[in-house]
DNA sequence: CGGCATCCTCTTTGATACTG
DNA sequence: CAGTATCAAAGAGGATGCCG
């Protein structure tokens, strides 16, 4: 099982040949968002995978290092999926592509997409880099039918809470989607305000904001 | 042609559902490091792709807008692949793969990998990182039997320069394999040495030099 | 219920051969 | 040089069954 190898002496070519199955670097994306995870969990998270290939992909990892299966005590009384060290290593990777892949979450607009709210302050906080020193701290509610996340630039790297902040300079309220529009600039301001999204307070702040540079 | 999309409404996995099929991250990496390619150049540099294959890819990729085809004027006489923009902003992606990946590189002794001199400079780039500021200037020199590169870290940022240095600090000489695994922390020096690795100069110089933290 | 294993069909791949 | 064409083998997807 798995596929074959590269057989090339490059790294890019082997951490492919661990990672770059179908669906194993998703599978590395649940257990970084989620925690350590149930295979229930995961096949929830994970929506489409074939039971038999989650499973084959969590014994690939597990062989190759990067998962870790623990018999959890009584409360959970099952085993859980964790990273390891390793595992958790693949993190750059996957920020990059939430990075890379980011203009495209929004282009696809006919195919009714799956969607796990806890995925959604993981895609926000992917175009959110350290602000330039000298940049005001502001804090922007986001409001959305799946939950609501404060982003707050406070110290050098903003972060993504959930919850709702106490004096926010700007909320935005409406879908995920028009949400990641206009934070990844995909959309204009208006064309989100036109597509549903309610814009109350500072929109300015959002000209300061920490994004990305595209 | 193309794999399924995933169909989840994430970044990481809009980005699979575009680069994530095998061979494709591959054939960026080889634009990326070999520049505007002819489509044999790009199957040299792939040894093991099926040619039907790379020419979906490449169709695939231009499709999605990463590669743009161009008609070469007449010293070339033939059509070039080249990254777009949006290609090359996958370079991110590509990094941090190989630099998850390099402690693969070395690990797998049996296989007989295939191996492209220019994949070289790049795998070695992938784990410097910028210096420290205070940091001591230094440089050293990488001879292989598959050519020579000069690491030299004077400003910022190290860089890998093909050729030989003038006084450099330290001279590594060696298979490319023992050079990666002693850079990466796979190897002490002492291994290194035991495999056949020449070592001359100042060896202390690899302890203050810019590697990326493990 | 959680964690698979099996069986089956369909798509993608790999290898080789051939072409404008 | 830059692909197509063909075909066998492997992997993915889906349904269902099993066992603590």
């Amino acid at each position: 099982m798995g596929v074959k190898s590269y057989g090339q002496f490059c790294s890019v070519a082997k951490a492919l040949d661990i990672v770059g199955d179908r669906w194993t670097l998703l599978v590395l994306r649940e257990l970084l968002v989620q925690g350590p995870c149930r295979y229930t969990d995961l096949a929830h998270g994970l929506p489409g995978i074939a039971s038999n290939l989650l499973s084959d992909r969590l014994r690939m990892l597990e062989d190759a290092g990067l998962v870790r299966r623990e018999a959890a005590p009584p409360p959970v009384a099952t085993t859980l999926f964790h990273l390891t060290e390793r595992g958790r290593a693949t993190e750059p990777v996957i920020a990059a592509l939430a990075r890379w892949g980011i203009s495209y979450v929004d282009s696809v607009p006919g195919v009714e997409d799956e969607f796990r709210p806890y995925w959604f302050p993981h895609s926000v906080s992917a175009f959110l880099h350290d602000r330039p020193p000298g940049t005001d701290p502001a804090t922007v509610q986001l409001i959305t039918p799946i939950g609501s996340w404060a982003i707050e630039v406070v110290g050098p790297t903003p972060e993504v809470r959930e919850g709702v902040a106490d004096a926010p300079d700007l909320v935005l309220e409406g879908h995920p989607r028009l949400i990641i529009g206009l934070l990844s600039g995909s959309s204009t301001l208006e064309e989100s305000v036109d597509g549903g999204l309610s814009v109350r307070g500072d929109a300015a702040v959002l000209g300061s904001f920490p994004l990305i540079p595209t």
